[in-house]
RNA sequence: GCCGAGGUGGCGGAAUUGGUAGACGCAGUGGAUUCAAAAUCCACCGCUGGUAACAGCGUGGGGGUUCAAGUCCCCCCCUCGGCACCA
């Protein structure tokens, strides 16, 4: 055995073995339980960052752990290869996007088997492949035959100077990026699939996900947005179609005091055509970003159309405004409003003077209105017949009186809205619907799928290429012409079924081999970052629901347990330019001066010498110039130091900070595992003997310790930290015991044996090679994982801790079967405690057993 | 603005069910080894006062519940993620 441990030349080596031996290729075995591990795929942008390594490793560890349990595990691999950024540095580099892609993909999957990561290469799936896209599109026609696909107007960014349609983050301070132009809303046909059919099970079947973080579930129920409310029709005086709105608040009928429409409702519209001061502010409401973020923030602008509503109750003739925040594409376009009881009415009608009415007196009577609206339920005031009805009563009451007169509607009501699939762009899944000449869309045929996209194709930076060729749409349906949709699908439509796809990625027949995915699926473990805990994963869950209804998956949900990682941050430095503008400087270049205490003294760039300014932690990113390249710090330390720094240094849910100290640190740690190893075999290895003596049996008692503790946290708690650091402490124990006599060598033989596979899910490489050298030929892929020996824990004494109002005042060691009794005297006679009881009365005592005994005195 | 997280030594973090706050690691300080350095090993290491024993304070801020609060409740501040066309 070498006695300097060489990360590059073992891993290497390592990793051929693995190769050669086929570790991670798998078929269903229905003989053995089966484990789905799944990472989400990356997006193939040029390298892997620290971001992906974070999440790839947490996937690697758990999928180890779980092979080490004796179980089939499937961990797969593949890319999400359509999307924008392809886009862009097809023009930027004067290439295709799908060369750019398709050499991107090659250069990562090295980098991902440099890192160690088991991955069953032969189910790689890419999803701008036609092999894969096929069945996206074929999908997409059967959900149009069930009619849960439709046509509809919806709003776009619109930049009139590059007459192109924008993406959200393309919008900059309202611009477009490249133009500089104001951006418009513009409305555009586009398809949309009704996952709002699917509201109700999305939001049921949360509760069948035990597996998955309480946050990320109630993200998921808030946007799904479950109400119930009331539609109500106004009648809009000397008009035959009534103005109808949506409230979970009929309670506060009365209270309405104006109605606010949107800029693009037709009765905007008409009211406009003889008011140009109107139209001028219609034209203004267009000239917005059409990100809700934006609209949530932006200055309430509203002015009245001259139309009035008429109250249903009342009678009273209610004027109706245009307002900004009212969306066209949200319900009805229109709303009722209660400036009393609704916070931003009550800043509408605060601005433009409107009637503010007060309908309800909230139970927790605190607040005034003349501070803000009052939002709580109460009893009922200025509302005729129905004055001193509790909220809940009235709103039950007035619905009845409303639906007597057929002018309301109960109603559940969701704030998730239909996924609207189309865009306007290339590098993406062309959408297989044909536009006849009468108007009329129809699928593509099944025979005629796929529809390829072209890839040999020149990107101009505004039209998609395939938008720009009058050829490539040309088609015809029974002999007459017709057009190809030009429209690609959104890129997460993609990525909501590649999981299922993995189960039989080479099938040329069919979408999904439903015998082979109802072996895998459900996902077991799904791994990714918390930035997806809303869209993709609720579209995600969405298709699986969809693929269930055609019969190809048994399953109602996709993913049984779910990790959400945080980010990867490392601390950014900058200089001020003349300009005030921030240049930011690698911390690769600056070198930090501390002061005696450690704290930081000092920022230095390893250029100049001169001093920088630290902005703090922040996400690595190139805006920032403070991304660590993994692939440097894999030739520097190798893979497995990485892989341990990015375990041990965060768990995984919360953000991590680079810091290359403490990579160091994970290289010094695995350095001395090899020593001791290395110490061990040249003592003599292995040994068996029965005489241990009571130094043996407490050093087995920390073992088996250290093994119930590991499993637990690398099984249900996945707090790989914690799991780490245990691991560090039985090994600065380890260090220190001695390796002469036989009994020595049994216990440390043992002892080896089970940190070696401890650590194997996190440093295979290290302790794959370490396992041979403990005498084991098969790989430690396939090793039991360590048992822990319950007889070893037993303990004979305890440690009780002994406080005086509260405040530890000694610890006592206690027999481990001491009584109450005599746990209460041996604490009394402790002399730090006595001391702070002498000359008080004892009011109270609490004995928590085994744990804590608590006095309580006074005067 | 709305929804969801987070805030603990000089730093990353630990404390899993209300029961010893600071495990483990980094940085720092002192020492051993060395011609010297790197590497390695040993010891110390929350803050304040004290030679020390010890005492007081301490988990973003304020209030509360409890024998006992980082953990539970109320209010506030700051940072981060998402907001439907970035993925």
């Amino acid at each position: 055995m070498q006695e300097q441990y060489n990360p590059a030349e073992i891993e290497a080596d390592v990793q051929k073995r693995w190769e050669a031996e086929k570790v991670f290729q798998v078929t269903e075995d229905p003989a053995k339980e089966k484990f789905y591990c799944l990472s989400m795929f990356p997006y193939p942008s040029g390298k892997l960052h620290m971001g992906h390594v974070r999440n790839y490793t947490l996937g690697d560890v758990v999928s180890r752990h779980q092979r080490m349990q004796g179980k089939n595990v499937l961990q797969p691999m593949g890319w999400d290869a359509f999307g924008l950024p392809a886009e862009n540095a097809a023009i930027q580099h004067k290439t295709a996007p799908a060369k750019w892609t398709y050499q991107n993909i090659d250069y990562m999957r090295e980098q991902l088997k440099s890192l160690g990561f088991g991955y069953d290469w032969t189910r790689e799936v890419a999803t701008c492949s036609p092999s894969y896209y096929r069945w996206e599109q074929w999908f997409f026609t059967k959900l149009f035959e069930k009619g849960l696909v439709y046509k509809k107007h919806a709003t776009v960014n619109w930049d009139p100077v590059d007459q192109t349609v924008l993406a959200n983050e393309q919008v900059i301070d309202g611009r477009g990026w490249r133009s500089g132009a104001v951006v418009e809303q513009k409305e555009i046909p586009q398809w949309f699939i009704k996952i709002t059919d699917y509201a109700d099970q999305l939001l049921e079947d949360l509760d069948q996900l035990d597996g998955w973080p309480e946050q990320v579930k109630a993200m998921q129920r808030n946007w799904i947005g479950r109400s119930e409310g009331l539609q109500i029709d106004f009648q809009v005086v000397d008009h035959e179609q009534p103005l109808s709105v949506y409230t979970t608040r009929p309670d506060t009928l009365y209270g309405v005091s104006y109605m606010g429409i949107a800029a693009q409702h037709p009765l905007a519209q008409e009211a406009a055509q003889n008011n140009p001061q109107l139209q001028a502010f219609l034209a203004q409401c267009r000239n917005t970003k059409v990100a809700e973020a934006d609209l949530a923030t932006m200055e309430k602008l509203g002015m009245d159309t001259g139309l009035k509503a008429k109250h249903p109750l009342t009678g009273e003739e209610l004027p109706i405004w245009v307002a900004n925040f009212v969306l066209m594409d949200y319900g009805s376009g229109a709303v009722m409003a209660v400036p009393a009881h609704d916070q931003r009415d009550w800043e509408f009608a605060t601005k433009y003077q409107l009637t503010i009415t007060p309908v309800i007196e909230p139970f927790s009577a605190t607040g005034d209105l003349s501070e803000g609206a009052l939002t709580e339920t109460g009893t009922l005031i200025n509302s005729n017949e129905f004055n001193g009805l509790s909220s809940a009563e009235a709103f039950d009451q007035i619905a009845d009186k409303l639906q007597q007169q057929g002018i309301a509607e109960r109603k559940t009501n969701y704030r998730l809205r239909d996924w609207g699939v189309s865009r306007q762009r290339y590098w993406g899944t062309p959408i297989p619907m044909l536009n006849l000449a009468n108007g009329d869309s129809i699928p593509v045929p099944t025979e005629k799928l796929p529809v390829l996209l072209p890839e040999d194709v020149q990107m101009d930076g505004v039209t998609s290429p395939i938008k720009a060729d009058p050829e490539w749409r040309k088609t015809e349906y029974n002999g007459q012409p017709a057009e190809h949709e030009t429209d690609t699908f959104d890129t997460f439509m993609e990525s909501s079924w590649y999981y299922a796809r993995y189960c039989c990625a080479n099938d040329d027949e069919q979408m999904l081999d439903p015998e082979k995915a109802n072996y895998w699926l459900p996902v077991d473990q799904y791994i990714g970052g918390i930035e997806h805990a809303i869209l993709h994963l609720l579209y995600a869950r969405f298709f699986h629901k969809l693929l269930r209804d055609e019969g190809l998956v048994d399953s109602d949900e996709p993913f049984k347990r779910l990790l959400c990682q945080g980010m990867v941050l490392a601390e950014s430095f900058y200089r001020e330019d003349e300009k005030g503008g921030k240049t930011w400087i690698s911390p690769l270049d600056v070198e930090i001066k501390r002061d005696e205490k450690g704290g930081v003294a000092e920022a230095i760039s390893k250029i100049d010498g001169k001093p920088v300014q630290s902005a703090g932690m922040s996400k690595m990113s190139k805006s920032k110039n403070n991304g660590i390249d993994p692939q440097t710090m894999v030739d520097r330390y190798g893979a497995d130091t990485v892989r341990l720094f990015m375990m041990f240094a965060a768990p995984p849910e919360m953000t991590l900070e680079w810091s290359d100290s403490g990579v160091e640190g994970a290289q010094r740690f695995l350095r001395r595992v090899w020593k001791l190893v290395n110490d061990f075999i040249s003592a003599g290895g292995h040994s068996n003997s029965e005489e241990l003596t009571a130094a043996h049996k407490n050093l087995r008692r920390e073992l088996h310790k250290t093994i119930a503790k590991v499993s637990d946290d690398m099984g249900r708690r996945q707090h790989f930290n914690t799991a780490i650091a245990a691991i560090m402490e039985l090994l600065n124990i380890l260090q220190k015991a001695p390796l002469a006599s036989n009994a020595d060598r049994t216990v440390m033989g043992e002892a080896l044996d089970a940190v070696v596979r401890l650590l194997a899910p996190i440093t295979p490489h290290i302790c794959e090679v370490l396992w041979q050298q403990l005498g084991h030929q098969q790989s430690i892929c396939f090793a039991d994982w360590p048992r822990v020996d319950e007889s070893a824990l037993i303990e004979d004494e305890k440690l009780i801790v002994v406080q005086v109002n509260g405040k530890v005042r000694g610890k006592i060691n206690v027999p481990a079967d001491a009584s109450a009794e005599q746990v209460e005297q041996l604490a009394f006679a402790e002399a730090s405690v006595a001391k702070h009881v002498e000359g008080m009365t004892v009011r109270k005592k609490i004995y928590v057993p085994g744990k804590i005994f608590n006095v309580v005195v006074s005067q």
